[in-house]
DNA sequence: ATGAAAGCGCTAACAC
DNA sequence: GTGTTAGCGCTTTCAT
């Protein structure tokens, strides 16, 4: 099982010479005669030599490695923004020649080795977060991806602007004759919460608008199940709701559900958008209106700055806010007249 | 920058005891008073003290990492298939406290370290994939997350039952009036592509039917465009195709459409059906047929595979197949009777 | 230009 | 029962 590794002994060994040069002649550093040199790279490749990277880690403090901190792995995954947002961290990672660690995160246990990376990157901090809020203090360089909730050791920030994001889409649903709007969104346990929380009691303010927040579950597949009776219960007592805004695609796709057995129409009686798009919002009947979150430009955002902090020292900003596109389609259709409060 | 971690020295010398002894209060091994052992403990609390990972991993060979082998996470990460499978390695390796590398993978350029993981997950092995031939070749235990391609270095496998499954999809158009199959599949690069294509072409030797099998690149995103001249020439070469068999969601969509450009009719007078199946095809318009390879089961298949191996020393089974459901939708209702061959 | 040697933080074998 | 020590494989001074 534990195949003999050839280890840089070996390699200088084969070359006659000494570890410390075999070492240099390696990492092309310092001062050495071509010969020497290229006699020491035949002998690694003959040998088919890899460094170790533990090794190599423990003595220079850097593993080239940086860390994705996940707290539920499952549900995340069902999120097109999530996966979208890997994705971006894991080809900016590729490409920088880093390796990327989902940090495994059981929520209820503190980790009792410190992860073996030289940053961490945490997409949307949970303020419940016991590993997150580790992570924060471990030391190690990290961006969140998403503003903090409050209560969070500070770090810094890459989100999306949602404040002009989400006021677009309430504008554009305004015109369309809304006015009785409901925000089902992700609870102050997330920085996204907050801020759409408190955009969107801004905004209803401005507007003279009689608009009703519920926090909802951080959306996934599981929405399903808990958003039945939570929009069921909104359109029975709220019948006059004319905008109901979901957090990702599968509260859009069982809130189609939910209004059409509640017998109300989307694109007539009432509208419907989501506050992070996904492929998904396309194929939809009617397809839904959609904040399009850039999720990948995001994760890559995030691990272009981290990277650079990691080779060049470059400072990361406290806070950078990435704009947010609004994405309208059916679903927000204007209201047919005799439907309009 | 580089904070001044706790080290087990400090521990030691903050409980008045030495280093050895430190490190086994904390691993809880061995003989110990349970004084000693809590003031050890509580003084590694107090300094807030966690593990280097690198140096235990140096010294004991084994990191409690497992490593994801990823060609391109980009494209991959579109697939629900392949997001499936991550997420169902992730959760194994979290229940298990083994963190989880997504390895780096240019696959045109050798890796110059070695990954410090102590076992690798290898789904769906590329016969041109130089990184996996290398992590095959590695002797690092290793699992393939679907068989490997002819040519590559042998490994335990866990896969599906592509044979059975493909099958019972060809019988039931079959049975609904289809006698011209076209099959467009990952090429044989793929072990994937290799097994559709052997059990596609035997069971139109058995059913003296005329199909087609037409290699495709790996199901992604960019079938969107790739697949556009593939499937409008054969819909119009072979203006007499009763089924189309794609890979995945994004080649159904795709095809959907292209078959409706071409005046034809999904449900009436031709089939859909995907190797891959994926929640896009219940929304599809008309859903769409698929096989269910459990993808997450896989991936949880054999992270259970491998961690077990490596706790615990159990040997993995040379192949595995799970069985894959067929997932019957609208679009391989049978033949409009006037349309039949 | 190259070799020798120290030491990163930890575990395990061996003294006492 | 606890302390001492060697050494995992590597990089990096410091001599030569």
């Amino acid at each position: 099982m534990a195949v003999r590794r050839v280890t840089l002994g070996d390699v200088a060994r084969e070359a006659g010479v000494s570890l410390g040069t075999a070492s240099e002649a390696l990492s092309g550093s310092g001062r050495m005669t071509e010969t020497t040199r290229t006699l020491v790279r035949e002998a690694a490749q003959r040998l088919g030599y890899r460094a170790n990277a533990l090794a190599r880690g423990l003595r220079t403090g850097r593993t080239r490695a940086i860390g994705l901190h996940v707290l539920n792995a499952a549900d995340n995954f069902d999120n097109e923004y999530f996966r979208e947002f890997v994705a971006g961290v894991a080809d900016v990672a590729v490409e920088h020649d880093y390796d990327l660690n989902l940090l495994s995160s059981n929520p209820d246990r503190r980790r009792v080795v410190s992860p073996q990376v030289d940053g961490i990157i945490l997409p949307d901090p949970l303020a419940t977060d016991v590993r997150a809020i580790e992570l924060l203090d471990s030391g190690i360089p990290l961006v969140a991806g998403e503003r903090l909730p409050p209560g969070m050791p500070a770090s810094p920030v890459i989100g999306i602007d949602h404040e002009t994001a989400l006021a677009r889409l309430l504008d554009h649903a305004y015109a369309a004759g809304a006015r009785r709007p409901v925000l089902l969104a992700a609870d102050e346990q997330s920085g996204w919460g907050v801020v759409l929380r408190d955009v969107f009691a801004r905004w209803c303010a401005e507007h003279d608008v009689d608009g009703i927040h519920t926090p909802s579950p951080f959306e996934n597949g599981r929405f399903l199940v808990v958003g039945e009776e939570m929009v069921g219960s909104l359109l029975t007592r709220h019948v006059d709701v004319d905008l109901l805004i979901v957090p990702g695609e599968h509260a859009a796709r069982a809130a189609l559900r939910l209004i059409a057995e509640a017998g109300r129409r989307v694109g007539r009686d009432i509208m419907l958008a989501a506050c992070a798009d996904a492929h998904l919002h396309e194929v939809l009947d009617p397809p839904v209106t959609a904040l399009n979150l850039t999720p990948r430009l995001l994760g890559a955002t995030c691990a272009e700055a981290l990277i650079r902090h990691l080779d060049h020292g470059t400072v990361i900003e406290e806070v950078t806010l990435l704009p947010a596109e609004l994405v309208t389609r059916a679903s927000t259709a204007p209201l047919a007249a005799d439907c309009r409060l």
